[in-house]
DNA sequence: TCGACTTGGTTGCATGATGCAACCTAGGAC
DNA sequence: GTCCTAGGTTGCATCATGCAACCAAGTCGA
């Protein structure tokens, strides 16, 4: 992108698009809600270039969509956590899904569902328990394997279980 | 964007992203939304370059989210309408939106609200009606202006009411 | 009949973001 | 002392973007 930002326009859907429209970004915000929260996790999950990535992870924290913390200090490493700001986007995201899925559908369903934690309900693309009907946030749903899974999403999933 | 593609990546947001992720994409969707069907009005209203539009433009016929119709022969003149599967993309928009009103709010509030056409609800970012509770689709909504209404936007509006 | 205007684009070119690979730093392991 | 890991940064080629100019085909006004 050239610029990031859309000058003139006064639309709250540019205004968002001007911190999380870059490329890649949305999917980092995924990649972090889903456990992935170390450098090297997110690169190697995303298959992200890894100055990219660096450029990409500065932004988001100066946005306040994600929070670095420190769990060692010598060497200096860091994770990558999702502030309220950033789970926030949750119900955009699970709209995305759902549209993806919709309209570019994988002959044997999809590899993950997103799930109700409390009822186990599946969730559907607004973010409602198809169970219970309650309107959910990010911290009351969690991805389990869907029809469609395969090696290709272990990876994922093997971090999604730490989170 | 270098490429709008990301390969390797086994998840319904890349999908989606792929298609919609571009720069400009979703705001044109949003535009054609919002009634500008021409390609000078949808020019205009987001103020992108004409050779950007025109490849966008092309590029969401291709995906089935535009459908292009021509209303005049000679000289040939076309509009822009959305398809099924670009009006599925409201709730991934309604989304965008709540979350960027909500992050980067103005001192006079919104510019325009959503509201249920059925019974003038407030519209939240789940697409759900805050006075009936139904979950609404693109077709049962409509902007109206809102507290933070201005000459700005008056354009879009213009186009609104045709629409 | 001539020129100006409108609509819907396409073309040429400069700029600059992206992606790959190589490199750096600082500790740990062998 | 050498290799490995984690978390980046740097250099450079490529390619998308944006601006402006141009084109095409009709309409309008005098």
């Amino acid at each position: 992108m050239l610029r990031h930002d859309y000058p003139g326009l006064d639309c709250s859907v540019a205004k968002a698009l001007e911190v999380i429209g870059e490329r890649w970004s949305l999917l980092i915000v995924r990649a972090v809600m889903h456990g992935n929260r170390r450098f090297g996790e997110i690169q190697e999950s995303l298959g992200i270039a890894r100055n990219v990535l660096s450029a990409r992870l500065q932004r988001l924290v100066d946005e306040d969509i994600l929070e670095r913390r420190a769990y060692q200090e010598n060497p200096p490493r860091c994770e990558y956590f999702l502030t309220e700001k950033g789970l926030d986007l949750w119900p955009a995201l699970i709209a995305l899904l759902d549209w993806g899925e919709r309209y570019t559908p994988r002959p044997q369903g999809p590899p993950r569902v997103i799930v109700h934690k409390q009822c186990g309900g599946r969730v559907n693309g607004r973010g409602i328990c198809e169970a219970c009907g309650k309107v959910l946030h990010a911290r009351d749903a969690k991805q389990v394997p869907g029809p469609g899974w395969g090696p290709a999403v272990a990876s994922a999933a093997a971090a999604d279980s730490r989170g």
